[in-house]
RNA sequence: GGCGCCAUCGUCUAAUUGGUUAGGACGCUGCCCUCUCAAGGCAGAGCUUACGGGUUCGAGUCCCGUUGGCGCCA
């Protein structure tokens, strides 16, 4: 049997981190077991969703490149079938109408909660007279459709990942699964949905759990195969609350702009709540599905940590990528922050970037890291660049030092670097005494690339005018 | 409030299904490298496996209870 599974979000903002990981671990099950996998946008909460927020998500998830096989599907179009499925329901009274108002449910929920007792629905319309139906059709209510919910026994999962969960019955009210307007409620449509589209096994997180013994009434109502289930734990914000907008930075999208690979986003991901027995942390994506195994997904909440995943980013940067799409992205990035343009030349854009790429952990920091490679001149970023220039003997050195760069026959790194040497050397200065002043000339920073290949970058006008521009500041 | 899920270093997690000095990774600290910052190398701190009871020769692992966190019901 082929396995089908589907990621199913609701179109009400980005995709965030706790959704991308749902796509990604149906994804991987689907790619492992050679099975499909299906997009399909929940958009039944009419008020809440958006056109842009579903193609905001379909630009997520192709950047991740979590590929669907079928969709995407938009739940609203099923409005129909879900009616026609709740007629049928009706027809063979496994389902009844309710003229039940708002307020009366209301004012009923606050009394049993005040008595302290679960705010179940009382069942009062279970077994209306048709001559009752009238009366109140005529009052003008309109009804709902409500699931005849069994009052004994008990409903059970052998959850993929959590292992044999039960629920009581009698503990569960007579649910609405079609509103008054005649639009389904949530826990219906997605049955009829999943049923519709042959899902095997319901990957989704553990916040659904409590959802499903209602979820398998309605299937064995219609007499339909129940698929498998697996819960996967939620991810937390730092606070152990559930991961959310407040957290700020739960958008996918946030890391699309920081500068995050979408391969790393993957990696991360895929071990927030999984793991291999050696505890193996970097993963390509062929690797990811090889090893995926439901079975081995933890059943404990995780808390999301930017950290880790900003070192990983770091990692890939440096390791993972070749010259040529680093190259890439670090110019689009550039680009974006209007360091630079297409038009300039891109040679010398390569050799800058190549001195960043081990220091530079997402993307977006990259330009503050070389804007002073693409200015005329050079801004002091901090005090300790202040204080380096204002040294004693700084002026006279950089003279001198400016003299003998005027004539470098040798441009290059190391011929820069035996110039400087022996300039220390032959005039009895310290390194440090030279090699930080001329560092904080040249890029106005005391942190940065070497310095000799950063000159050596730069190359001798820039590298001059530098020293100029130094010296009269001095004064 | 009811029901449900969960519980190993600060964080993510591993532990051949009962036998380890409880392992790895991020982060942190120190040292080395060094012109700085990174990177890299080395070392270190950090978990009485939430707590309390059992079962067992032996428990992170099995059972019961407690506590705590989270979720779902509106």
């Amino acid at each position: 049997m082929t396995i089908r599974v589907r990621f199913a979000p609701s179109p009400t903002g980005y995709l965030h981190i706790g959704g991308a990981r749902t796509a990604l671990f149906n994804w991987l099950y689907a790619r492992k077991e050679q099975g499909v996998f299906i997009l399909r946008i929940e958009d039944t909460d009419e008020a809440r969703s958006t056109t842009e927020s579903t193609a905001q998500i379909l630009r997520s998830m192709e950047w991740l490149g979590l590929n669907w096989d079928e969709g995407p599907f938009l739940q609203s179009e099923q409005l129909e079938k879900h009616q026609a499925y709740a007629r049928e329901l009706l027809k063979q009274d496994k389902a009844y109408q309710c003229y039940c108002q708002a307020e009366e449910l209301e004012a009923r929920r606050k009394e049993m909660m005040a008595r302290k007792l679960p705010p179940k629905y009382n069942g009062q319309c279970r077994h209306l007279t048709a001559e009752q139906r009238r009366q109140y059709e005529q009052e003008g209510r309109k009804p709902v459709i409500r699931f005849r919910m069994a009052d004994t026994g008990m409903t059970g999962i052998n959850d993929l990942v959590k292992g044999p969960i039960e629920f009581n019955n009698a503990l569960l009210d007579d649910f609405v699964i079609l509103k008054s307007t005649g639009s389904p409620v949530y826990n219906f449509a997605v049955v009829c949905d999943d049923h519709d589209m042959n899902i095997t096994h319901v990957i989704r997180g553990d916040d659904h759990i409590s959802n499903t013994p209602r979820q398998i009434m309605l299937y064995q109502a219609f007499g339909w195969t129940v698929p498998e289930f697996a819960h996967i734990p939620m991810i937390l914000g730092p606070d152990g609350a559930r991961l959310s907008k407040r957290h700020g930075a739960a958008a996918l999208d946030e890391y699309i702009q920081q500068g995050y690979l979408p391969q790393v986003i993957l990696n991360y991901l895929v071990l927030l709540g999984w793991a291999t027995e050696d505890s193996q942390q970097l993963f390509s994506v062929p690797e990811m599905i090889e090893k995926f195994t439901l079975d081995r997904v933890a059943k404990n909440p995780a808390i999301f940590d930017p950290e880790k995943l900003k070192w990983m980013n770091g990692e890939y940067i440096r390791t993972k990528i070749d010259e040529a799409e680093f190259e890439k992205i670090s110019k689009e990035f550039l680009e974006r922050a209007k360091l630079v343009t297409e038009e300039d030349d891109h040679d010398y854009i390569n050799q800058v970037i190549k001195l960043e790429r081990e220091r530079v952990k997402t993307f977006a920091e990259l330009p503050g890291l070389v804007d002073f490679f693409f200015s005329d001149g050079v801004t002091l970023q901090d005090d300790k660049a202040r204080q380096t220039l204002a040294k004693p003997k700084v002026k006279e050195i950089l003279e001198k030092l400016k003299a003998e760069i005027e004539q470098a026959a040798d441009f290059s790194v190391s011929g820069l670097e035996k110039l400087v040497r022996d300039f220390c050397t032959t005039n009895n200065y310290k390194t440090g005494e030279v090699f930080h002043p001329l560092r904080v000339t040249a890029s106005g920073r005391t942190t940065g690339p070497g310095l000799f290949e950063m000159l050596a970058v730069l190359g001798r006008e820039r590298v001059l005018k530098r020293l100029t521009g130094t010296i009269k500041n001095l004064g």
